[in-house]
DNA sequence: CCACTTCTCTGACCTGTGTCAGAGAATTCT
DNA sequence: AGAATTCTCTGACACAGGTCAGAGAAGTGG
């Protein structure tokens, strides 16, 4: 195995944390337990504890007796939904407020020692070369796997493209013509980052071994990754798997993005073939043994 | 201030030790409390008890529970120092070997499934911006500052530069050279690295508003950084504070990268001014206005 | 209306981490 | 030899973090 890269990444990692991750931490919960600094900046404008136990993943009861540790204190209010009077909303009071900028200030100084401390041409180095890990790190983050065609998940995605469509093209995008899940005879794909939704695509086929490929989309978090090429890539390959040797798909003048990858993915242009009027330009692309995903 | 960039650093911060970080340490504090963890990584091939509670930062009380906690899992041995029977050292057994070793394995588990997810080009990148970022924060983890010429950490320093000549100079090279402390009616310079002695330098009179800088030596592990410039500059700056105009150096023609600094620094040669045979080659610098420390 | 579910809170409990004071053994200083 | 110092260990204590079971209030579906 690639033991001296692992362990230089893992020298990294204690450098880091050592430095900079305790430095923050450290300003952070200088007067305060941890939790329940990050309780307060979690709470924010408010949000109700269900969802805060959420995203913090903690314990009922333990989130139960640090949001009473903040209203003893007299940071945060608690009081019921309007709607559901079991969920109970937390608010930062005015001293909460105070108390949640000062948190802030004090983690920030920390950083700002550290940049006073740089040229200005090093502070963009570093910010430069963080930009780029972080960029590495979600790449590695994404996944890629089929799903069943019904996937809540997926058709969550397949409704976001087709919103987004209706701005982007200039007449508008009817959510009908977006696939039926009954209509999918051959496979799904679902992108996530973290386990959230990150993108979505999928083939039919319009005759034996000639497939077709809808609705590729990528969420607007995750685009700049080369999700859109990995998508597209595994679609083929699943498709080759199945048996299919030539694939095609329409799009709209609108997406000059998508038309750049599929040119650089090895489509060519052809006649179009649909009778969809958002199939404005059609291509084609001829799968040789060497399709591989990746 | 700019803020900007500090919410951007600290933006990676928590995307970072969400990520990564805390992908290590969950890996290494599995199925033993942390402190267990690190403490078995500590002792390595063996360490005295005091050792362990210097480097690790702990109560004599704890650790010393620790190191209960880790003997009756017949992990450690520990026993008397045999030269002096109240220090104890800690050993691990064949037990402890292995335990260590498979924290290990599954601690670089986790980062070889990361690297897995990347390409070969991405993998570097990481690793390139990784190592650029580490520089960038040990630059500004360094501090130069001045010290009294008596100081034991930069008598220290100043020892392990006259050892690193002897070495390099094919004459070898006679500690008695280096300036005594009550000789110095400059500036000695200190540099730090988390405290940690980096680097010095020291200048004395010549002549009134004449200065000679002597000694500059930055530590090899933290060459590289930029030090030795900064530390030039440094001094050139405290000299032209106490009111001298010119900065003279001798050095010896084997330390090419000190020559080769100096040229950079604005110094031009001169004929020799000293009898020191170590002196091999001179060298000048005008203080002028502009002379800033940085 | 009743059974069931959802949501939050309370009390009891555990573990890990960390601090403090002092005892006891070994060593060094005078 | 006796006093002072060094080093480790023990016991007592505190607190943050976290888990579990169950009570009680509020809402939902038949």
């Amino acid at each position: 195995m690639d033991t001296d890269r692992i362990e230089r990444v893992r020298e990294f990692n204690r450098y880091y944390t050592r430095h900079l991750g305790v430095l923050t931490d450290r300003y952070l919960g200088q007067d305060r337990p941890l939790g329940q600094a990050r309780l307060l900046f979690e709470i924010g404008a408010g949000s109700d504890v269900r969802e805060l136990r959420e995203r913090l993943g903690l314990d009922s009861g333990y989130l139960s007796r640090l949001l009473r540790a903040l209203t003893d204190q007299k940071l945060i209010t608690v009081r019921a939904h309007p709607a559901d009077r079991r969920v109970r909303i937390a608010e930062l009071t005015a001293a909460g407020h105070a108390e949640r900028a000062e948190l802030d200030r004090r983690s920030a100084a920390g950083i700002a020692e550290l940049l006073d401390r740089l040229t200005d041409g090093q502070r963009d180095q570093l910010l430069d070369a963080q930009a780029r890990i972080r960029r590495l790190l979600r790449t590695a983050a994404l996944t890629v796997e089929p799903v069943p065609a019904g996937d809540p998940a997926a058709r969550d995605c397949l409704h976001r493209y087709a919103a987004e469509l209706a701005t982007r093209f200039p007449e508008g995008y009817d959510p009908a013509t977006i696939t039926a899940a009954d209509q999918v005879d051959g496979t799904t794909l679902l992108a996530r980052e973290d386990g959230r939704p990150a993108g979505c695509g999928l083939w039919i086929h319009l005759a034996p071994r000639i497939a077709e490929i809808r609705h590729l989309w990528v969420a607007p978090p995750a685009r700049g990754l080369g999700l859109g090429r990995r998508l597209l890539h595994a679609l083929e390959a699943d498709a080759a798997a199945h048996g299919v040797s030539i694939v095609r798909l329409g799009t709209h003048a609108a997406l000059t993005e998508a038309i750049e990858l599929y040119r650089r993915g090895g489509y060519r242009q052809i006649a179009g073939y649909s009778d969809s009027v958002y199939n404005q330009l059609a291509f084609e692309k001829t799968l040789g043994q060497s399709s591989q995903s990746s």
